[in-house]
DNA sequence: CATGAATGAGACTTCATTCAT
DNA sequence: AATGAATGAAGTCTCATTCAT
């Protein structure tokens, strides 16, 4: 109406900068939440809380918390991924080393910084249909990716003919659930194991299931 | 010592059977509500309206939601080890036939056919601390069982010397995970699959795992 | 029909025995289920199974829990009545020797020795019409009595004019109360203030509130 | 530090206000609730009802039915103190006139004018440990001061050597059940006695009981 | 007389979500 | 952009009482 609504600039950026701090605010409580309640039990209001925002500020920057938890699980599964699984696709598969235990090392190092989110993630996962499609697509990239590195080895004679997409997710969800297991159920205790011994038998089974 | 104990038989025997069919309709009631909703969207009210008994009824034989879950995942872990785990152990290490693939089609098999209770099972487990402690007990009769047996196999020198604790941990959770996936998230999807092709792959890898 | 009701008393008898001896355990068990608990917290399950009897056994003796209560309290008032204010009463009122403290320290044993009773009737009283009922009638029994001697004390010069009928439930009230708040509430708590002291001072303000 | 803090004002207030409207309704409701039905028949539903509140509301403002009853209790034993025992024990020991009647009279007063919510106190001091503490600790009030006041006034040889603390108890006790007994349960009818019977008969025990 | 299985009403409490300011 | 008061649905569990044997 006025010519108030066509300057936007000035005020506009602080506008959005505030948002996005209390945006951010909002992530890091509710993770904090999550991974200290788990996903069911943490609710709106102990995240709005800890952010020191309004209860209603919530829904100012996410549907619910489906919509919350979905924004935070794709960022460390995009960590995960980063630091474990990428590094090592990367590679040529001819390369003379085998790099198969550092990428196993990576991974149960990220589960571990996380505990508590992992448990949340597999509660969130079962509740909520949304997260779930969510999550098997981020998982689908895993096991896709290593479906191809079979074929690749494959083809490049490192590895033997295989079922690749039953051997990929098999693989995956020896790794997976180990970890899962030990960061939730502490089943094996990681402490007791240590992440030597994990990483050694995890990618000696991992490497003699593929090769010649 | 009250005057009850005149004449047990005729009325109290009826009694009895009329209670233990009470029961059963209950825990038969309890079971399909949770195959088709899961553990948390299980409600007291949809087990006794399927069962048609009173509200009220059903706290005269479970203690609580909890305490249901608890007997049904006993008698369905039992059924799991009795077909699977427990043909494969008892036979001695030597045994010129690899039994392997018949334990794990056994097990995947025991997973097809009760689909909706592994989800409940794992969304119990994350809920309850003691549903968790059950589960991991029960659990715990499997990678103990298949620990000592490796330490057989080593010991027979048909397996090479291994890090039993670890390794049994890795291969149950694989075939493990393998058999949650494929039944709740359908990942893969087990009619594509098919069973064979999973019980050669994950057969397979356990083998070589372990062989010398 | 046949012969056999006009011969009631062999077997009659009996059965009366059995359902005496019955109704006897339920109020055994009825009444310390009532001093531990308290009159609202008690249950007909906890008493029947405190009887070693059958839950629907209660109501063949009993209406409800009011009912076996009204039993219990009556009884119990009936002693606290035979044991203070009875002996009392049943004196001359020119007596040389002043008997309230006997009186006194007769109804503070009575009370003690039933702690729990007495919480529980309090709650009685406030929770069914029909037990206040009750106990309002066997109270008017003290203060009549009490209002009826305080005339004949007065008379006889004993004591001086008294506003007869306020005056005894003002002393009831003290004395009750007093006698309540030890044991329900331990405000104050009889076992530092010791019954030597609680009869002296009681009595001592009994007795002054009527003579001249 | 959250974004809030910049216009606490013209929002905040009405906020602020129409929050507190609510909690006194509420509160004025829950007092009409437990002066009609007493404490343990008093239900939040019935509560919200007459408020016009929905159901959740209550809960926003209090922690649950003690809670309320806490603060509803609190604030009558006040009004009690403050136009009963407080005048009274303000005064100089010395004081020439005997005040004692006055204090009584204001106490049988504020009984009768809350008559239903004397009962309710009851019943919550029996049933709940939180408000019988809560309780005890507001009547310790009275009884504290009028135990000092008996040592003042023995001082100030205006009462004779007196058992402070059980005399104190005992003439609380008889006032404090008198008035019970009056708006509780009608022993003796308040109605057909009336305040100055009342009053002049316990006073004049009050005062007997501790002169020379 | 005694039994004990079955009934079902009813109150409590939590929280995601909305919306007026 | 932020606030926070209000909503109301939903599920849990207990127990007095009945009644068919």
């Amino acid at each position: 109406m006025g010519a108030a609504s066509e300057e936007p600039t000035a005020v506009d950026g602080k506008r959005r900068q505030r948002a996005a701090a209390t945006k951010e605010q909002l992530l890091v409580a509710a993770r904090e939440v999550f991974e200290e309640r788990g996903y069911q039990a943490a609710t709106v209001g102990a995240i709005t809380k800890l952010a020191n925002t309004a209860h209603g500020t919530f829904y100012l920057y996410f549907k619910n918390k489906e919509d919350v938890f979905g924004e935070i699980i794709t960022e460390v599964v995009r960590e995960l991924y980063e630091r474990s699984l990428g590094p090592f696709v990367s590679l040529p598969p001819e390369g003379g080393v085998n790099r198969t235990p550092d990428a196993i090392r990576a991974l149960l190092t990220v589960f571990a910084e996380h505990r508590g989110l992992w448990r949340a993630l597999l509660e969130a996962v079962l509740q909520s249909a949304t997260i779930e499609q969510r999550w098997l697509d981020l998982r689908r990239t895993f096991t896709d990716r290593i479906m191809i590195r079979l074929g690749e080895l494959e083809a490049a004679g490192t590895a033997r003919p295989l079922d690749a997409e039953v051997v990929a997710h098999a693989l995956v969800a020896m790794v997976e659930w180990f970890a899962f297991a030990g960061c939730v159920f502490e089943e094996p205790d990681p402490a007791t194991i240590g992440i030597d011994r994990s990483t050694a038998v995890l990618a000696d089974i991992w490497t003699r299931a593929i090769s010649l």
